[in-house]
RNA sequence: GGGCGUUUAGCUCAGUUGGCAGAGCACCUCGUUUACACCGAGGUUGUCGGGGGUUCGAGUCCCUCAACGCCCA
C-alpha cells in the first residue's frame, strides 16, 4: 500500500472502473430489489461547475450511494436543462462576433447554430458532474429538448389546452425589453433603489383649478386613463365625474372615486395608466376604463406618445417632465426610495406591458400540490418551508408560459387565417375549427421550467408508458436548492399529480446557498469564488464533498472556506494512514473472525461499543436526513478515538508474543476500518474504494458492499467506563509529565491506589505505551511525598518524580482540582437533594447522577488526603 | 405589511427524542517514538443576543424584544 493517496491518479481510474462495471446502473441490483430513484436538478447547458452544483452532487449521491449499499436498486437519473434564454443568449454572442444576428439568417439557420453549440459545449457540465463522483446512470442522460421529452412537453400542453386550463390573450405582463421577451413574475427581481417622486398638476377641463398628483414614472403620465380619488377625500370630492386633462397631450379622462387610493400617500390624488402598472390594470378593469399602450417592445414609445414617440422610456421621461415645467404643469420633485422591477436575468428594467402571450390556470393544479403535502404524501425537509410552499401555492397566479424566443420547445398551436386556434400532439394538416389548410405554427416558444416542471417523468419516457416509468415513477427524493422551490420544485409535484395523478416524489430535500467564508456571495466580480474545479484538483474530490455535507446544516445557508476543505483533505489522509497501519499489521491471513463480545479485552471492547454505537447514530441520521452530522461523528470517532487510542493500543498486542490476543486485536482492528469505510463510503467514495482494495477477504466493491447494521451485542458500557477512567488517567498523566518537564523519554513506575487500583494495574501497558509509565505496582503503606498525584474517580496514580515535583505547585495543582471536584459535587448533591428530580426525572439519569456523586467523592477524598500528605 | 432564518470561543460554524457547552482556524508550550508533520502530546478561550415562561432540569420547547439576512406582497 502506497505511503499517501495519490487522489489525482486514482479519482478518474475509480470512476471509470465504477462506471464500467455497471454500478451505477439500478440493474445491479436484484430485479426484485425496491428501487431508489432522484432525478437530478439539470443543470444549464451552458452551465459552469459551481458550489452549488457540487452541493447537491454531494447530497444526492450520498443518498444514492448510501441506498445502493442497502441493497435498493438505485438510479440517479442525470441530464441538462436547454435553458432557453441563456443559450440563446451565448448563441447570439457568437452571431455578433461573426457580425450576424439572428433575423439575419433566420428561425432554421439559427436553431441549427444552437444545437451545434449545444453538441459542442453544452457536454461540459456534464463531465464537471462527473468529477465530483456523481454515480449517475449516464446510459438514461436526458436533454430536455430530446424527441421523448419534447413528446411529453407537447402531450402535456395539448391535454391542459383540452381541459380548458390554457389561454391565450392580451394581458399585462412583464416585459423584458433587452432581451425582447414576456417573462413570468417569479423571473421578476424587486429592488428599493434611489429615485425621485414627481408631483404634478393634473387640470380640471373648463377651470383653472387642477389636481396635484405624484408619480415616480412620469412617462406613463401620456398613457394615463383616469385620475382617482379617495371618495371621502374632502380636498379632491368636488372633482369626482370631472374631467381632466393629460398633460401635453390633452386627452380627456374621467376623475373617478376608489377606495383603493391612498389618501396619505402623495398628494392623495393616483393617476390611471392601466397598460403599464399591474395595480392599475386592476383599477382600470374596475371602472371599465380605457387601455392605452404607450410603448413599443423595445421600450420606445409608439404613436400614442404623441409627440414623444420613437423615444426611448428615459429619454422620454427627461423631455415630457421639462416640457411639462416650461407649460407650468410641474409642482415639485422629491428624493424617493423607489421599488424597482428587474429581471432575474441582466437586471434590466422590465416593463408591464400589454401583450399577447399563453397562460396555465394553475388554481386546480395548485390545490392538488396543496394537498398532496398537507396530507403528507409529499415531505418538505426541513419542515419549515411547507409553509412558504403553502404561501405561495394559495396566492397563485396564472403563469404566462409563452416565451419570444428561438430556442425551447415550440408551442404547439396552429392559426388559420380566420384566427381559429388548433392545439395539437400532431403537426395537423387543416384548422380544427374551419378546416382551412392555411396553417401557420406559433412563432413562440414555452418557458423552460414549463419543460423541467415535467422531469421526473419525462426523463422515464413520458408520455409513454415505458417500463422505466412503471418502474421507477415515482422517484424517492427531490433534492435540490431553496431558491428554486416555486420555479421548479412546486411546478413538478402539480403536474405531477395532474398528468400521472401520482406523486412524483415524496420527500424534498432542501438546501442552503454556499457562500463565502464570510457570508458574501460568491462572484466572479467580487473575486471570491471558490472554484470547485480548482480546489478538487488541490485538495481532493472527497474533500470538496466532505466539506460541503458537513460544513453546514440543513436548510441553512454555508459559509465555505478554503480552511475547512484543507482540514477534512488532512482527514482523508488520516484515513489513509491509520488504514495503512490496519493493514500493513494484518499479517499473512486472509481471513479473520471476530472473537464473541465476551470474549474481548477491555479496549477492544470499548471500541467494538463505540463502533456499533456509531453505525446505529448514523443510520438513524441519515434516515432523518442529518447527513452533516452523520458525517462529522464517523470523522470524529475515527481521528478521536479509533487513531487516537485503539490503534495506540493495539500496538501493544500487535507487537507482543500472545498469538490469541495478536488475532483478535488484528480481527477488531479490521472490523473497524471495514466498517468505516463502508460508513464513509457515501461521503468519500474515492478513497475508501481505494483503501477498500487492500483489504483482505473483501467483497467485489466497496461501492456495493452492504451497509453497515449495528449489533448490539457489542454494546458494552462496562467497558466504556473503565476506559473512559484509563484515558482520563493517561490525559492527566501527560499533562502532569509536561507540568513538570519530564523527558518524554523517562520511564516512570507508578503507583496505583484505590478501589479499581487492580484493574487499573492489570493495564499497565496501555499505560507504558501512552504515556511511557514502565510499570504499576498498587500502594503498600504510606504514598511517597517525592511524588505527583492523579485522581480520576476511585483511582490515584501515584508519579515519584524524586527531585522533579515542586511540592508548593503539587499542592496548587491539587487544591485547584480539589475546587473543581468540590463545585462538581456541589451541583451533583443539590439535584440528588432535590426530591422532585429524583421522583420525576428518567431513573437512568438519576442512576448516573449517583454513580457521578460516588465517583467525584472518591476523587475528592483522595485528593484531600494527598494534600494532607503533602503537609 | 406578512412569513422565515440567524444570533454559541478572537474568526467560521456544529450541537433534533430537553440531562456536565463542542470542532476547525488562530494562539501558547513541547515533541520528528518505524500509520500519519496533510502528524502527535499538553494548554488558553464562553453573559449560548436581551427579558420572561414551561420543566426536577433549557443552548435546545413556548412568549416577547432587538440586530442582521432572506422570501412573499
Amino acid at each position: 500500500m502506497p505511503k499517501n493517496f495519490d487522489f489525482r491518479e486514482a479519482e478518474a481510474r475509480l470512476y471509470q472502473w465504477w462506471e464500467k462495471q455497471g454500478f451505477f446502473k439500478p440493474e445491479i441490483a436484484p430485479p426484485d430489489a425496491k428501487p431508489f430513484v432522484i432525478a437530478i436538478p439539470p443543470p444549464n447547458v451552458t452551465g459552469e461547475l459551481h458550489q452549488g452544483h457540487a452541493m447537491f452532487v454531494s447530497i444526492e449521491d450520498l443518498m444514492i450511494r448510501l441506498e445502493r449499499m442497502r441493497g435498493k436498486a438505485a438510479l440517479w437519473i442525470p441530464g441538462t436543462d436547454h435553458a432557453g434564454i441563456a443559450t440563446q443568449l451565448q448563441v447570439e454572442k457568437m452571431l455578433t462576433k461573426e457580425g450576424l444576428n439572428r433575423r439575419d439568417i433566420g428561425r432554421e439557420k439559427f436553431l441549427e447554430r444552437a444545437w451545434q453549440w449545444k453538441e459542442k459545449y453544452g457536454g461540459a457540465i456534464i463531465h464537471q458532474l462527473r468529477r465530483l463522483g456523481a454515480s449517475c446512470d449516464w446510459d438514461r442522460l436526458r436533454f430536455t429538448l430530446d424527441e421523448s421529452l419534447s413528446r411529453g412537453v407537447r402531450e402535456a400542453f395539448v391535454r391542459l389546452w383540452e381541459q380548458g386550463l390554457l389561454y391565450r390573450g392580451p394581458r399585462l405582463i412583464n416585459w423584458s425589453p433587452g432581451l425582447q421577451t414576456a417573462v413570468s413574475d417569479l423571473e421578476v427581481e424587486y429592488e428599493e433603489e434611489d429615485a425621485f417622486l414627481y408631483y404634478f398638476k393634473y387640470r380640471i377641463a373648463g377651470t383653472d383649478e387642477f389636481i396635484p398628483v405624484a408619480t415616480t414614472r412620469p412617462e406613463t403620465i401620456l398613457g394615463d386613463t383616469a385620475v382617482a380619488v379617495h371618495p371621502e377625500d374632502e380636498r379632491y370630492q368636488k372633482y369626482i365625474g370631472k374631467t381632466a386633462l393629460v398633460p401635453m397631450l390633452d386627452r380627456e379622462i374621467p376623475v373617478i372615486a376608489d377606495e383603493q387610493v391612498e389618501r396619505e400617500f402623495g398628494t392623495g390624488a393616483l393617476k390611471i395608466t392601466p397598460g403599464h402598472d399591474f395595480t392599475d390594470y386592476e383599477i382600470g378593469k374596475k371602472h371599465n376604463l380605457p387601455l392605452i399602450n404607450i410603448m413599443n417592445k423595445d421600450a420606445t414609445l409608439n404613436q400614442h406618445a404623441g409627440p414623444y414617440a420613437g423615444l426611448d422610456r428615459d429619454v422620454s421621461r427627461q423631455k415630457l417632465w421639462a416640457d411639462m415645467t416650461a407649460a407650468g404643469l410641474t409642482l415639485k420633485t422629491e428624493p424617493y426610495k423607489r421599488t424597482t422591477p428587474r429581471s432575474q436575468r441582466g437586471g434590466e428594467i422590465v416593463e408591464p406591458l400589454l401583450s399577447e402571450q399563453w397562460f396555465v390556470k394553475m388554481e386546480p393544479l395548485a390545490q392538488k400540490a396543496i394537498d398532496a403535502v398537507r396530507n403528507g404524501l409529499i415531505k418538505i425537509v426541513p419542515e419549515r418551508f411547507e409553509k412558504v410552499y403553502y404561501n405561495w401555492l394559495e396566492n397563485i397566479k396564472d403563469w404566462c408560459v409563452s416565451r419570444q424566443l428561438w430556442w425551447g420547445h415550440r408551442i404547439p398551436a396552429w392559426y388559420c387565417p380566420d384566427g381559429h386556434i388548433t392545439v395539437s400532439r400532431e403537426t395537423p394538416t387543416q384548422c380544427a375549427t374551419c378546416g382551412s389548410t392555411d396553417l401557420h405554427q406559433d412563432e413562440d416558444v414555452l418557458d423552460t421550467w414549463f419543460s423541467s416542471g415535467l422531469w421526473p417523468f419525462s426523463t422515464l419516457g413520458w408520455s409513454e408508458q415505458t417500463p422505466d416509468l412503471l418502474r421507477y415513477y415515482p422517484t424517492d427524493v427531490l433534492e435540490t436548492g431553496y431558491d428554486i422551490l416555486f420555479f421548479w420544485v412546486a411546478r413538478m409535484i402539480m403536474s405531477g399529480l395532474w398528468f400521472l395523478d401520482q406523486i412524483p416524489f415524496h420527500t424534498v430535500y432542501l438546501h442552503g446557498l454556499v457562500r463565502d467564508e464570510h457570508g458574501e456571495k460568491m462572484s466572479k466580480t467580487k473575486g471570491n469564488v471558490i472554484d470547485p474545479l480548482i480546489v478538487m484538483d488541490k485538495y481532493s474530490t472527497d474533500a470538496l464533498r466532505f466539506t460541503l455535507l458537513t460544513g453546514g446544516s440543513p436548510g441553512n445557508d454555508m459559509n465555505l472556506a478554503e480552511s475547512q476543505i484543507e482540514y477534512n483533505r488532512n482527514f482523508g489522509n488520516k484515513l489513509w494512514q491509520m488504514s495503512r497501519f490496519v493493514i500493513t499489521n494484518l499479517g499473512d491471513q486472509s481471513s479473520f473472525s471476530l472473537p464473541s463480545p465476551e470474549k474481548l479485552d477491555a479496549p477492544s471492547a470499548w471500541i467494538m461499543s463505540r463502533l456499533n454505537t456509531l453505525v446505529s447514530n448514523v443510520n438513524r441520521l441519515y434516515d432523518s436526513h442529518q447527513f452533516g452530522e452523520g458525517g462529522r461523528q464517523i470523522r470524529e470517532f475515527l481521528w478521536d478515538e479509533f487513531a487516537d487510542w485503539y490503534v495506540e493500543i493495539s500496538k501493544n498486542a500487535l507487537y507482543g508474543t500472545d498469538q490469541d490476543a495478536k488475532q483478535d486485536t488484528r480481527a477488531v482492528l479490521l472490523t473497524v476500518i471495514d466498517t468505516c469505510l463502508r460508513l464513509l463510503h457515501p461521503y468519500m467514495p474515492f478513497i475508501t474504494e481505494e483503501i477498500w482494495s487492500y483489504l483482505p477477504n473483501r467483497e467485489s466493491a466497496l461501492i456495493i458492499a452492504a451497509f453497515p447494521q449495528p449489533d448490539s451485542r457489542y454494546l458494552n458500557e462496562g467497558a466504556t467506563v473503565i476506559m473512559d477512567q484509563v484515558r482520563d488517567l493517561i490525559v492527566k498523566l501527560r499533562n502532569t509529565r509536561v507540568t513538570y518537564n519530564v523527558d518524554p523519554a523517562k520511564r516512570i513506575q507508578a503507583i496505583a491506589e484505590g478501589e479499581s487500583a487492580p484493574r487499573i494495574a492489570a493495564l499497565a501497558p496501555i499505560f507504558s505505551r501512552l504515556c511511557n509509565i514502565e510499570s504499576i505496582s498498587i500502594l503498600n503503606g504510606d504514598s511517597t511525598a517525592q511524588a505527583a498525584a492523579v485522581v480520576s474517580g476511585d483511582a490515584t496514580l501515584y508519579l515519584p518524580l524524586a527531585g522533579m515535583v515542586d511540592l508548593s505547585a503539587e499542592r496548587e495543582r491539587l487544591s485547584k482540582e480539589l475546587g473543581t471536584i468540590s463545585a462538581q459535587i456541589d451541583k451533583t448533591e443539590k439535584n440528588l437533594s432535590n426530591e422532585q428530580f429524583v421522583s420525576r426525572a428518567k431513573p437512568e439519569v438519576v442512576e448516573k447522577e449517583r454513580a457521578k456523586l460516588a465517583d467525584l467523592k472518591q476523587a475528592q477524598q483522595s485528593v484531600r488526603e494527598r494534600l494532607a500528605a503533602l503537609g
